[in-house]
DNA sequence: CGTCCACGTCTAC
DNA sequence: TAGACCTGGACGG
């Protein structure tokens, strides 16, 4: 589940498994892969991790003799080495014995120990890739996490950008703005703020400050907030939702990433939005499935008709998206969360186990209408077969299945 | 069995 | 803005 929160769990896993291993030898590729080569090969190395977006980049550092003849033999690498990873959608490292490799293993390090380990960087549906001797990708942005000053100022300083021209949903998965988003997150966000996946970007950020005033907070037991931040109605805006949501997930830990275990029901647990029971759903106009609650917000794609409007529960201000304002404020989060566990239908039996390495969400009919044209349209979109005007039409009740794994805000 | 769907980029009409 | 790139799990018949 690759988005810039596990792209960081993959580099401190690496960090920790390989911190103290020697490899040694060349890297080898699988016969498959059309990445290219590594050209590295060395009696002795080791292996360290970061991570910056959805990037992560893997150093492999010669060891030096202590040798005074520090002879280098022909073809042995004396420097270190970078190999930026990004991990497709199914990409993600492992740390095992020689004889358990993972049948999609890619690209290969081996450990000079006896019982031979071997990093792996598994990949099964191969959109994944690697590139040696590169540093970060230049035409992605700081990182939503680590870079989070830079972060926002990059987006606040670019908005005349076209990029911004569009639904805020969909600008979310700009990587040369958002690095570090994927299509989990971007709903998690924007469904914490209550704001409609379909309003414009700009208009959403126009009004946000370049300075965080939560910047010095704790922002997860968050109990004192700065004067400023009272000033401002004491939310976090869009920008820093953007920097604390990810690093909720990176506060799992194991429960979302961890091979060993393939338990993900922490993370599944965690969703509030993404694929959860409940929760409407539509294709975005490059056929990306956003989850969201409420209002998909005016630039919907055409065609896919606005979701009936839902029962909305007592008080669902009927907010005026054009107004940045007060969309900046909408509904607090507390507020929110009460809202949908009252609305929450089924419930997940607790005792489901995950049974991991699978992806996420993928559990099915739980927005289409029963009988609904809901279009297909996988990651291509089937050529003639356009989302007709169908996929939205979410919910009401009726559909949703509850079906047995569907996911939903249980507890 | 077949269809749908998936946590992401890329490039080519 | 369509496809292309891939594998495999969940479901439906």
């Amino acid at each position: 589940m690759p988005e810039g929160p596990e792209l960081h769990l993959a580099s401190l896993y690496v960090n920790r498994m390989c911190d103290g291993v020697v490899f040694a030898g060349p890297v080898r590729k699988s016969e498959v892969s059309k990445n290219p080569d590594v050209p590295f090969t060395c009696e002795a190395y080791r292996i360290t991790a970061t991570s910056r977006g959805k990037e992560v980049k893997l150093t492999l550092t010669p060891i030096k003799s202590d040798d005074s003849k520090q002879t280098v033999k022909a073809g042995q690498a004396d420097q270190p080495v970078d190999i930026v990873f990004h991990f497709g959608m199914s990409g993600y490292f492992r740390f095992t014995p020689e004889d358990e490799l993972h049948k999609h293993a890619h690209l290969l390090f081996y450990s000079k120990e006896k019982p031979c380990r071997v990093l792996s960087f598994v990949d099964t549906r191969r959109f994944g890739s690697w590139h040696p001797n590169v540093s970060w990708q230049p035409n992605r942005g700081p990182c939503i996490m680590f870079e989070y000053k830079s972060f926002r100022e990059n987006v606040l300083s670019h908005l005349s950008d076209r990029a911004f021209d569009g639904p805020i949903c969909e600008v979310l998965l700009n990587q040369k703005y958002f690095n570090g988003i994927g299509n989990y997150l971007r709903a998690e966000i924007l469904f914490r703020l209550n704001i409609p996946p379909f309003v414009q970007a700009r208009t959403l950020l126009e009004g946000l400050e370049s300075e965080d005033v939560f910047e010095n907070e704790r922002s997860t037991t968050g109990m004192k907030t700065s004067d400023k931040a009272k000033k401002k109605g004491g939310k976090p805006d869009l920008l820093r939702l953007c920097h604390t949501v990810p690093l909720e997930v990176v506060n799992l830990g194991g429960k979302v990433y961890d091979p060993e275990t393939a338990d993900y029901s922490g993370f599944e647990t965690w969703l509030q939005c993404y694929s959860v029971d409940g929760m409407k759903s539509i294709q975005d106009h490059k056929g990306r499935t956003i989850w969201f609650k409420g209002h998909p917000g005016p630039m919907v794609p055409k065609g896919s008709r606005s979701p009936k409007a839902k029962k909305r529960s007592k008080k669902e201000e009927d907010n005026d998206y054009t107004d940045k304002k007060k969309v900046a404020q909408s509904c607090s989060e507390t507020t929110i969360k009460k809202r949908i566990k009252q609305e929450t239908v089924t419930k997940t039996p607790k005792n489901y186990k995950d049974p991991r390495p699978k992806e996420i969400g993928s559990k099915r009919g739980k927005t289409e209408k029963a009988g609904e044209v809901s279009t297909p349209q996988k990651e291509k979109k089937s050529t003639a077969r356009r989302r007709k005007s169908s996929s939205a039409e979410p919910l009401e009740g009726s559909q949703r299945k509850s079906g047995r794994v569907t996911r939903q805000n249980s507890k």
